[in-house]
DNA sequence: CCGTATTTGTTCGTATGTATT
DNA sequence: CAATACATACGAACAAATACG
């Protein structure tokens, strides 16, 4: 057996799906299981293997009750991740989003007084157990969930004077604008990781991905860096991997380089 | 139902396999269908069916004739995207695996002309249908296959004297010195666009990663400009999630701020 | 090299549950 | 409430890949 029954339906489906064969433009329904039964002359769990080969393509949706669908791929945001050496995560996010026509909202923060486990303490390079402020917010982009944020913050800046990083409020002028002032540490760089993962169940949920993982997450880490080389904060972001693109600019780089999309 | 009986049995595997309760280390054998249809009093399809459900979530793996396996997850090696402005891609390449103790190859270059289609058109800025040259390399570390990289040129540029370009063979001193020397055009800045999505055909087979997209890649985009803000060059890489992170540096960031994996 | 046992892969049939219209 | 459509679960048989004598 060359090439398995299902998987060759499924191919059958997916070159009917492109070439617009069927009558399922984006979003549109596929013929139900009991269509595609006789229409193929298989069982209908032959049927089911190859919509599942399908979903795992990332080519259509099932909802119990309703039927199969094409999926609609969102529209991706692309982020920029080189910009102000001093600047924070906050301002140029929401600078963008406003610029593609978009409205940002947030959360306001959940504080919490952590120890650090593995991760946290080697980015911050601080003793495991050690005691760090997290500040976690939610990030939406016209009501759609679209990122979650988590700031770590080693305690010593809170003994420094910066207790407002405690409190579970806005800080408008910027937490980095808001250290510089306060404890006289200013950021001068920062490095970014960027990677790639299933998203965990809670992920999954905010971000209405399907439960099983097949959506996978960007999680980007910064961490700044002040005059001395010391480690001031780490932010961890999660964003779904399927609406998001990130941008890096290297030098020269022309003013309106990409395209607006036409439309 | 609550919850399903294969999600029941799933979570109850990974318990397992994540308290270290079954003796399946890291790549160690699960129990055989057989017996875990007796362990759990169901059926082989629904044990079958949890296991699905574990593979999804990238915690095993199957091997016909031989049995399901705890995935052993690479370590992932970190590249850095912000360079020398008028830079490469290959030599930064080679000297950041070569710095974490491992063995970085390429293939010979698979040069063709072709015209351009809708994404490198846009992005090179050229007419939809005008001829480029692509250059393709495979890149291996220690031999094991680790991206795929296409290069596309206008065809100007070899009407501008740099023949070489369509030429199979490597250029040993880097395209980018090579274009700056033949036809004069510097690269001053590039930028790159990260996404992310799953394997086609191809690529799963060269990376060995599962046929069905359970893995995605990352593809990078990177356009590079020359001094008058003219498109010289694409170059896509692609490179399996599972084993790749990128770093971006902005700013001052110390010299060694990542810790050196111990032993 | 060959044959056999083991293990996962594919395909069918059937019944029942759950979500939506 | 009824009809429709997908989800779960069981049982059975044969195919294909692998390991081992």
């Amino acid at each position: 057996m060359a090439e398995p029954l299902y998987r060759m339906i499924a191919e059958d489906l997916r070159r009917k799906i492109e070439s617009g064969e069927l009558p399922t433009a984006a979003g549109g329904p596929l013929p139900t299981e009991a269509e595609l039964q006789k229409e193929f002359g298989a069982s209908r769990n032959t049927i089911r293997e190859a919509i599942k080969w399908l979903i795992t393509l990332d080519l259509v949706e099932t909802r119990p009750g309703q039927g199969t669908f094409v999926v609609e791929k969102p529209v991706p945001l692309v982020s920029t991740l080189t910009g102000d050496p001093g600047g924070g995560t906050t301002a140029p996010y929401f600078a963008e989003v406003a610029a593609s026509g978009r409205r940002p909202t947030d959360s306001e923060p959940k504080v919490e007084i952590q120890h650090a486990t593995g991760a946290v303490a080697r980015a911050l390079r601080l003793d495991e157990g050690a005691q760090v402020v997290s500040r976690h917010q939610q990030r939406f982009i016209d009501d759609t969930p679209w990122s979650l944020q988590t700031t770590f913050y080693p305690m010593s800046l809170v003994e420094l004077g910066a207790t407002r990083l405690i409190l579970p409020t806005d800080i408008a002028e910027g937490a980095v604008n808001y250290l510089a002032e306060e404890c006289d540490r200013t950021q001068v760089g920062y490095r970014d990781t960027i990677s790639v993962r299933p998203p965990d169940q809670d992920e999954a949920w905010f971000f209405r991905l399907p439960a099983d993982g097949r959506v996978s997450v960007f999680e980007i880490h910064r961490v700044g860096f002040d005059e001395e080389g010391r480690r001031m904060r780490l932010t961890v972001t999660v964003y779904p991997a399927d609406r998001n693109r990130f941008r890096i600019d290297v030098g020269a780089v022309p003013r309106r380089p990409v395209t607006a999309p036409s439309g």
